[in-house]
DNA sequence: CTGAAAGCGCTAACAA
DNA sequence: TTGTTAGCGCTTTCAG
């Protein structure tokens, strides 16, 4: 099964052209400095004998691959289960395409599987890395980060190590949960909740001190520890129910959890938002408007968070099209957040935005 | 970013051993007939040197890459809506990674990208393609046989071309919805409602396809459109439940549906399953044993479907492990069930299994 | 059983 | 502006 087709290689089409292989490759690589007419009949050659550049020859000698690692870090099945990893692999498929460099993706599940992809990046086989590691004790970000291979991650990594010299997209969890956690007390609410995600996980932990930002003086017990699940949720939002029976409103750290809290506040008889107003995080859209109230939520744009870590590690190199300003700027409309440059390299941080829904 | 560091070459390690070329490539490649004395000299250089074999530079020898593409097409963004491709891109991934073989990523979304696929693939810068495109119209399949890559389809392709010549692995679709529809029966329901997926997908239609084989004669009004969703489930039920209020079963062709029904018949105030029992179809757990009441439903094993895909694509050049027999055979402990062999090559048709919970 | 040598298809100096 | 010439790092005959 391995073996392609024979394939017309420069020489054919240097051939067919009647002109050399350096000239021929000059064209593919859409040099300047080749008179049109040769252009021609070069791109007419390759036209008509389907030439398709050998990217192993051309990698051997650019010493470039034209391929980055996607790493996905995820020991639990769950990974897949809410469209987040989804919708970043959309955006930065499309920046990776739109550069025509190849999207190697890498699931691991364990320490071994740690291990291996460390020699993997390591070894050299692609020209940057974006991943995904959201646990606070996950030692891959470590050992990526000494495989010394450029590298984006997807969310403010939390690892001991050094977070000073990594670069990553996140959208701004805190400035979110303030917001969220405003417009329940802007509503008047009094007996704000919150049901939070797995402490470790740095988008929990910052959607909690966003939380804290704005009620720092909260009772404890409005506090319950979820895990981004909708069962979760439920077992927060019961926990919750038994020990501030006379909770008003709740936020939940992302749409999953603020659906099973919807449910258990059904179950106990209580009115959304009448009795309990509830507000989520993310914006899945197939969670949030299809909940029970439709939720409302803060949304993140994901697929976009995709999308700048790709061009953020592929920053420079690219024939990058359109856009204005210097680093990450980008030719899209929408309106960036802060963008913090660190030593290293930048951080981009996107920002929030509340969608109002009827569940608060 | 792009350039990699000096990376040690098979001549440094050669001059280290003190033996040539040649005799580290035999010894890294694992080939037989070299000295032991020899070859542990070279696993020390090895390893000291740190040294890891240059694809780019194998692959222009060897004509193989080592790496094959998975095709997610999709035009909807509900792809990664639910779990279903993250499951079977682990077992891609994991048959891959023990193979050594890269996954390359390639997301579609819309006719252009088709091409751009297509011109990928004919490129012949991957062995081999593991293809999802799951409409009855989609003009990829045929792209992608035309490309000339060895390719197996995740789930049967329903495309007018020739099916005759196209490998695939798909779960039983037919065979478990009859198991769903029998079940119900047995329970002693008589008026059995069926939601169906979108019409243009194949298994939607071949669930479908098992519901009339046990129930032939049903009421039309007994089916209606879903679209895989919770939603579409509702609308479908909502449907239902106005057309044939006596309804006292549904079998749902996939667990999204399903868990959308639940909802509806609950705000029917209908009891489940005294009143009106349901099935669902998938077994995916987050959604079926959240499900209230968990979900009775037909269970596929969707990674190991991703399994055999890897390995139907790269059988034979594998240095497989353990597996007795022939052709798709594996190591695993699962019982296969048919096994297909059409004209080209092998069609691998995993049995699927009812999974008795509380809502049927 | 081991080594020497010839490329795989391409790009990048360097000449012309 | 174009062509000539070396390799990139590896596998693979073919001798020895």
């Amino acid at each position: 099964m391995p073996q392609a087709a024979a394939r017309p290689t420069l020489e054919a089409v240097a051939a067919r052209a009647g002109v050399s292989r350096a000239t021929v490759s000059r064209v593919v690589n859409g040099e300047a400095g080749v008179r049109e007419v040769l252009a021609v009949k070069v791109r007419r050659a390759v036209k008509e004998l389907g030439y398709v550049p050998n990217r192993a020859a051309r990698s051997l000698v650019t010493r470039r691959h034209d391929a980055v690692a996607v790493v996905i870090a995820e020991p639990e099945t769950r990974v897949f289960a809410d469209p987040f990893f989804g919708l970043q692999l959309r955006g930065i498929s499309k920046e990776l395409t739109a550069r025509d460099v190849q999207l190697v993706l890498l699931l691991t599940e364990g320490r071994d599987d740690h291990e291996r992809v460390g020699r993997y990046l390591a070894g050299g086989h692609v020209d940057g890395a974006l991943v995904f590691s959201l646990h606070l004790d996950d030692p891959l970000p470590g050992i990526i980060h000494g495989a010394g291979v450029p590298t984006v991650f997807g969310g403010r990594p939390g690892w001991a190590g050094g977070v000073g010299s990594a670069r990553y997209v996140d959208c701004d969890n805190r400035g979110g949960a303030r917001q969220a956690v405003r417009h329940l007390v802007g509503l008047g609410r009094t007996r704000v909740a919150h049901i939070t995600g797995p402490p470790d996980q740095t988008s929990a932990v910052d959607r909690h001190d966003g939380y804290r930002d704005v009620l720092p003086t909260a009772d404890p017990d409005l506090t319950a520890t979820g895990d981004f699940t909708p069962a979760g949720g439920e077992r927060a939002m019961r926990l919750l129910l038994d020990r501030r029976p006379d909770v008003d409103a709740v936020f939940a750290a992302n749409d999953l959890s603020a659906s099973g809290a919807l449910r258990v506040l059904r179950e106990s008889g209580r009115r959304v938002p009448q009795d309990v107003a509830v507000v989520g995080f993310d914006d899945m859209l197939p969670v949030a408007e299809q909940a029970d109230p439709p939720l409302t939520t803060v949304r993140q744009d994901i697929e976009e968070m995709g999308r700048l870590m790709a061009a953020m590690l592929l920053r420079g190199q690219g024939q990058a099209g359109g856009g204005g300003g210097a680093g990450t700027a980008e030719e899209g409309d929408a309106a960036y957040g802060e963008v913090d440059v660190e030593d290293d390299g930048a951080c981009v941080v996107l920002p929030t935005e509340l969608v109002r829904r009827e569940s608060a």
